[in-house]
DNA sequence: TATTACTATGCGGTTTTATGCAGGATTCAC
DNA sequence: GTGAATCCTGCATAAAACCGCATAGTAATA
């Protein structure tokens, strides 16, 4: 058999089955797995596929949803690399939805072995392709404006766990009225994070400093760190350092 | 022999068999096997076949693989359309992941009302735009190889609760060996998803059928539906009809 | 027919490719 | 942790491809 047919076969099969083994293809194909093993390189090479230990996956399985436009990527950005950065080996770390948390985990060191709860859906697919990092899909009802899971059935799950950090980006955060947002069921969500985690780190944009949402989520003494797209001696920030807040 | 004689007798031979190996050539036109790769290039050179390390294939078979974003499109979505009409407003639906539930789901009608409980981010952020459903996505550790939350959380929860209806894709499916799949921890949460369903059905692309994954899901008697991309008629489905399955 | 020019073919030697195997390292799953 | 599965690296080998060259065949033409 010609290496093209098998390479034709394999990807048959990945279509079919969103995944094969390399040793069911070595018995299938009746040749070794090291050539198995490199007709799956070559295939990953000319990305028409995605090998992993043992196999390979189908790439349009892989990542059926193409990211959209973000706003202020740039900034976010920043934010992410800062946050990176309070992440350790070993932690147990709480994150919520939104596109800075996102940005945040598409960042993420591969050699970085965290264990990862989150409340939304993206960030366990974007955290699919790490390979040090495990990813607990916290489940509960899929709430649709903000693309994580809400209700009791999280909150109550919060309450078993204590995870060492808890990374949220918020809608609103000022000096007067502490983290806010606009959404009561976000709202009952994040104090549950809040509370099941030991350090909580709140990831804003500098456009929305100062801004006051509906709702009180925590006041400021809650907050152990706060990052920003600023450079954290930017006197705009003067107060919530004055307020013991870690600026970033 | 004529040089013109020997390729139009390498042409036939790669339409009748799609593929030709030098060495077969030479000793079946008694020549040797540089004047057949010599021949081979040509060919390849005027684009009539494709030459490879060994001999040639045909043309369409070195074409269509760069195209193939998701595998048999078209099926699945035949089979999502059927699917759709086993549900009715003010159900509880279990689904499970893969390609064929997430066309179904993208393809369900807008004044459906019913609840979706699903084990994929996917299925729940491709839901996440239809107006009356509610998702409940179950949470667990999210398995990066098939993309949705497996593990003892999700099997605990699904014992607590009863569906009307669970719709599961397949990797195997055969008249002995009835519901199979490759990967533990899916037969383990599979399982669990039948047991907690009222009625079960199983999609199936028509390339599927009668193929036999490593392990036992269910057997067939326990399968009420099964949808393929073949008409319901169709003597291939002759085998699962006698079961008692209904086909669609 | 003989000459010439050109193409096609085969052959020997070398290089490249494909594949399998052994071992040790790494990773995974329980 | 620990054992098993998987992966990597280097190596050996055989098949295939490549290269240059000699020669056989072919065709056109004088």
């Amino acid at each position: 058999m010609l290496k093209k047919e098998r390479h034709a076969f394999i990807i048959k099969q990945i279509n079919l089955h969103n995944k094969v083994l390399s040793a069911d293809l070595a018995t299938a194909l009746n040749v070794s797995e090291d050539t198995i093993r490199r007709d799956l390189m070559e295939l990953d090479d000319s990305r028409q596929i995605v090998k992993v230990h043992g196999g390979a996956l189908s790439k349009s399985f892989h990542y059926p949803f193409q990211h959209t436009d973000i706003y202020a990527v740039d900034a976010k950005k920043a934010i992410a690399r800062k946050a990176i950065g309070l992440i350790k080996s070993g932690m147990m770390v709480l994150t919520g939805g939104g596109t800075t948390v996102l940005e945040m985990m598409q960042a993420l060191p591969q050699n970085l072995a965290v264990t990862v709860f989150t409340i939304s859906p993206l960030v366990a697919l974007q955290l699919a392709d790490h390979p040090l990092v495990t990813v607990i899909l916290i489940g509960g009802e899929f709430s649709k404006d903000s693309q994580v899971c809400v209700g009791s059935q999280v909150v109550n799950y919060l309450h078993e766990i204590k995870f060492d950090i808890c990374f949220l980006g918020t809608n609103g955060i000022s000096i007067a009225d502490g983290v806010t947002d606009s959404d009561l069921n976000i709202v009952h969500l994040k104090k549950a994070m809040i509370n099941a985690s030991n350090r909580l780190v709140i990831m804003c944009i500098s456009e929305k400093l100062n801004s006051v949402q509906r709702m009180n989520v925590c006041p400021l003494a809650k907050v152990d760190y706060l990052i920003t797209d600023l450079d954290p001696d930017n006197q705009v920030l003067d107060d919530y350092r004055e307020k013991g807040i870690q600026l970033y």
